[in-house]
DNA sequence: CAAGCTTTCTACAACGTTGTAGTCAACGTT
DNA sequence: AACGTTGACTACAACGTTGTAGAAAGCTTG
């Protein structure tokens, strides 16, 4: 029971292409043609096939957002801006999850679902340059985060070197000396983990505070599990830190729940700081102090690079936007005052 | 630089039947020519027009899922199960969010998207039986959670009533009686409230507990700072409850914020328990205890009913499938033990 | 070795839409 | 009165794919 423009004009008794027309919004149609149109739309229910206008129209109106995991809250909340702002350009939003690995990154990035969407926005984790060079075939891509800095894609990025620099020395500023930084990965998919990792020593330089090996603690994924397991280490292993630089939000809470288990008063006896301002940071006990990117001007700069590539700017030079972050200040370093 | 069919072809010397019956895996094809076509699509990085195929076959490998808003965790959770269950199916998975308006649902469930979703998984929060009624012009649906219950769609759901029912007297088995119920609703939205709060009331009246007015807060909202709120009132009303049931973990977590505000220790003097069994839940201090139904299975089974409709049985009647659950009894009630 | 089947391939039409080119009437200008 | 312009509409082709029908060649069978 599903109707064409050919059942709607016969109703009408017009052509298909005044059908058409009138479903566009084209001007040069008499206004009693119009509603004679119109009415049978409404009495047929009619609704277009978009595959069909997106055959003839060679344009989709659906974009891809790529994220590693859907149930990490900083992607959770970066898609929510994403979908919030394309649909400024009334595009539908088709979320993809990577699980952070290459080959399905690869898979999404050489455009599996070529065809299907006008363009994608992609925040990977594993991916290298080399793996862009080959595929993507001319849809236009975004990358956020600070990954493959050299691609050929446009990029949104904030300044993470700055970004852990000024939190660190939030830190450093509060009379903490002993600064345990969690979230230290060596592997390539680690950009974020080095950028941070960086900020982080060079605020200590700053403040001439020794780099201690001792206190950097690795963790392999950034979920709250992997930073509650990283403090545990550091306090069987005898380490002290008397605050806790971790690299994202997740670690921070899992960092947390250990110092709690440990009757480390925070804080008091240990400072704890995250990255990404998440939403359950805001509620946590104490509240986290926490990095906040603007995740709304990161999905809005995102989706407006790639309307200028859908604009026809296809073959300009790949661009680098920055967006801007604050310190949210609370109870992890504060304390309740 | 985008190929078709026909370029492959002109390049493999064969017929554009014949690409694309090497394209979809046709049986009668020789060796040779196989060979020779599937080179120039290797040559050429051919990749098959996905609007073309889906105008012809009247498919369009996507589903929707329309949840009330992504950043909340319990639809983050959900979406990468369902996201999952799709991918066996070989379908892509459009996400939609509704924020939970009526309107947008109504726009969601009317299949503002026809024609480029082969079916529909709804978790609906405010959409009556009647908007239903109208659109959806024969796009499969399936309903997630208890609204609507006579509606024309099949239906995924857990058994709300008898879990909460359960989780409640798990408080009374821990010799609790003031048990406060936070989330209560009285809008048309709020199915899934009433069935929790029906579910409390039972397990009251089951162990001969007086239904006491004041112990049930109402929650606009099923957020952090909705439950925060709500246990925020009852204190500074001098209403001093020894459990709290929330309707969900986010109440939950917001709750176990204000109650540790005010030094109320849990569980010792206030236990805790939530709905959902969100990961957040899982290291929050103290864990939550909570009733964790099996999303997975929740997913699957809609995937699996939506594959149902999808391969032929469209005329049969809306079914009801109920999904298991079960109690995670955890810190906020047992303690450190 | 004729008749019938199978394998391998091709030509054509169709899916539902919109851009292009065009028709025809009404209008305004000279 | 002839001309160009504009408005309102239509016919047709094309977007890239696949189903149908069928042709040509090879194989089996009595």
């Amino acid at each position: 029971m599903r109707h064409r423009l050919k059942d709607v004009a016969e109703r009408a008794g017009v052509s298909v292409k005044t059908v058409s027309n009138v479903v566009n919004g084209y001007a040069h149609v008499r206004p009693d043609t119009r509603a004679r149109v119109e009415q049978a739309i409404a009495e047929l229910n009619y609704r277009p096939n978009l595959s069909a206008r997106n055959l003839r129209k060679g344009r989709t109106g659906v974009i891809a957002l790529a994220v590693p995991e859907l149930d990490i809250p900083y992607f959770a909340e970066l898609a929510r801006h994403v979908v919030t702002a394309a649909a400024g350009y009334d595009w539908t939003v088709l979320i993809d999850q990577t699980g952070g690995a290459r080959e399905q990154e690869r898979v999404v990035a050489a455009g599996i679902r070529d065809h299907l969407i006008d363009g994608l926005i992609f925040s990977p984790l594993a991916l290298t340059a080399e793996d862009l060079a080959g595929g993507l075939d001319g849809t236009p891509m975004v990358l956020l985060g600070e990954r493959i800095d050299q691609g050929p894609a446009d990029h949104v990025v904030i300044d993470n070197v700055a970004a852990a620099r000024e939190i660190t020395a939030h830190l450093i500023g509060l009379g903490r000396r002993r600064i345990a930084a969690i979230g230290a990965q060596r592997t390539p998919e680690g950009a974020s983990a080095r950028l941070r990792l960086a900020g982080y020593t060079q605020a200590l330089a700053a403040a001439g505070i020794d780099y201690d090996e001792t206190l950097v603690a690795p963790a392999a994924a950034w979920h709250r599990a992997d930073g509650a397991a990283a403090v545990r280490e550091l306090v069987t292993n005898g380490v002290r830190p008397d605050a806790v630089f971790c690299f994202n939000d997740t670690l921070a809470l899992g960092a947390l729940r250990t110092l709690h288990e440990h009757g480390l008063r925070v804080p008091e006896e240990v400072a704890v700081a995250g990255f990404d301002d998440i939403e359950d940071g805001r509620f946590a006990m104490p509240t986290l102090t926490t990095v906040a990117p603007d995740k709304e001007r990161i999905a809005r700069l995102a989706v407006e690079l790639l309307a200028g590539r859908l604009g026809g700017e296809r073959d300009a030079p790949a661009r680098e936007l920055v967006a801007p972050y604050r310190l949210a200040l609370r109870e992890s370093t504060l304390g309740r005052g």
